[in-house]
DNA sequence: AGTCGTCGTATTAACGTTCTTATAACGATT
DNA sequence: AATCGTTATAAGAACGTTAATACGACGACT
């Protein structure tokens, strides 16, 4: 059997009528008496016909299809928004383009301009860097749908997302308050820009009226559980030890836990660890990690309801709006010891 | 700014030239001499023109796309796959659209019809079930290439894949070689039809003259921690209790180790442990364990090369060939005592 | 001087849809 | 009997690109 591509054509050969009426006929036009019509389909189902997406495109000038850019899928709280950003697209048609920047600037731009050549109807995208959002901003200036999975209020980019910062605060006020002064940060914010959870991390010591010691933050170069074992290894063997730690995300947390196993130190008593995401594995892990809750489905849910609604716009383009999700702080036996 | 879709018609309204001229300059073309392609060139750039992908592909007959279904991308492993995959594929001028089956045989079927409607140029399919393949089957009689990312030497189908059945063959005898004779087994593979790592399982008993107890067997119903916890708690309440186990995947492993940690059964003394995937949260689990690597480096880069030649063979359709990589154990703390 | 390539560019026809408009055929209305 | 709607269908254009072919102009042969 040699590749077949069947085409309104071909109907219209075999039934006698014309590519219109077939083309009609299959969308299940009025203008097409019943009859006409069960006979078509009839013949289309027994054809195997799939309708060219593409030529649809073409003439209708939409594709259905969205770009969905993440830095890394491999943390698994991004894993998780992509699932469930396909689910979500899919049930309203919409097919996922993905792919991934890697962390990089130059190749976010390059993949932000292959989904606009590729006629994407919208995009949802995880930037790289809080601050370098200049392309994006374009994109929006000539109406293009965006919508970022990263709240940065200022960016006048739609966005909709997890309040960092008010997650570190919460974490960092929940550490204050179980007896810490001495909090340790592993965040590689600086040289991304996204100073969100570090913002949060100052703000709780400024209200407890603590002065945040430089030497406690560590940048762990990566999100892995490894770069989370050797920042810890580093932050530990500074001058004064921290009581406590917040990681920027479960990885980094579960890769401290696991140092503070193999050094003897135990967990909560010498060291109270908070993580970020509650991915399975940190509320699984040896000891049970506090960890600041990332809402997946409600994130996902409220992004592509926005970029539906810029895609429905048309000439009236709403105005950029930030929508920033409260987390909850999920504390585990990592920061309170169990009766 | 209003939405701006510039075409070559624009390009060659404003340098006074044709379409046609216009479209063989961008393309670089040696009968459009340089000075006439600078000019172009440079009008393309100030207008910020981006070809329309979709009508290239309409008279082209390609769209550069490949559709990549999954199962279900929380499986870490699967995620590693997705990302390899898109990187490699984009290296080749491809995007990826993806989709996940959720485990569905029903939906996998409206996936790949979806696939075929949008004209991609080819799939890499991780099927749902591993003896459901007939309307994969249909697709590749008509010559649309599909490769599998699961092995099924029978199927008739283009595969590429690591050898589940040898790596539960090397797993189980490595447990048999420690001492045990009393192995449990996590796995759902009844109801899915992939009965690969059971019959290595059962290969490694045969091997040794023990026989298999089925009371050893649990399906999991899933594949995250917390079903390995309670598919652990499960086997534990049987009469007779296992002194290792093997589990399908790592999650599930990690789900087993917490069940032991948390009811005071030492691993690997009075339980020896492996999992299968070699995710790194194994590799730092509480007590590292010994687990299946999976060569997701090598899976890919085949996978996506078999699937070049086969969008690149034209009438000469080849034979469908799967290939079985033989994957390495790790060996870790969780079967082998630290020293 | 006339023919022949070559060069640079333009014209035309695809690709498979959908949208807009046209056209018969037929009843009903005046 | 002429006109007017309706109904069922068809013809034609468009979407933005590429491929095949056409067409002048010019220089180089014979």
């Amino acid at each position: 059997m040699a590749r077949s591509i069947i085409r309104l054509k071909d109907i219209a050969d075999r039934t006698g009528f014309s590519v219109n009426t077939v083309s009609l006929a299959l969308r299940e036009s009025t203008r097409i008496p019943e009859d006409t019509r069960l006979v078509i389909r009839q013949a289309a189902q027994a054809m195997n016909y799939q309708p060219n997406h593409i030529a649809r495109s073409l003439v209708s000038r939409e594709t259905k299809t969205i770009g969905l850019v993440l830095t890394d899928i491999t943390n698994p709280i991004l894993t998780h928004t992509a699932q469930a950003i396909e689910l979500a697209l899919a049930e309203r048609g919409y097919g996922t383009l993905f792919a991934t920047s890697n962390n990089d600037l130059e190749e976010e731009i390059k993949v932000v301009e292959m989904f606009r050549s590729r006629q994407v109807d919208g995009m949802l995208i995880y930037p790289r860097n809080h601050r370098f959002l200049d392309h994006i901003r374009r994109l929006r200036a000539t109406h293009y749908p965006v919508v970022l999975l990263v709240g940065d209020p200022d960016a006048g980019i739609d966005a909709v997302s997890v309040d960092e910062r008010r997650g570190a605060y919460k974490a960092t006020r929940h550490l204050i308050e179980t007896g810490n002064s001495k909090i340790g940060l592993l965040d590689g914010a600086n040289l991304l820009g996204n100073r969100e959870k570090r913002d949060g991390y100052q703000q709780a010591f400024a209200e407890s009226g603590l002065t945040v010691d430089p030497a406690f933050t560590v940048d762990p170069q990566g999100h892995t559980v490894i770069k989370g074992y050797w920042a810890m290894d580093t932050l530990m063997s500074g001058r004064v030890r921290p009581t406590a730690l917040l990681a920027a995300n479960d990885s980094l947390a579960i890769g401290a836990l696991r140092w503070c196993q193999k050094n003897g130190v135990s967990v909560p008593e010498q060291m109270a660890i908070v993580g970020f995401d509650n991915i399975e594995f940190a509320e699984h892990a040896a000891t049970p990690i506090t960890s600041v809750n990332y809402p997946v489905a409600m994130v996902t849910d409220l992004a592509v309801d926005r970029l539906m609604r810029l895609i429905g716009a048309g000439d009236d383009f709403p105005e950029a709006r930030v929508t920033l999700i409260d987390p909850d702080l999920i504390i585990r036996a990592s920061t309170v010891g169990v009766a």
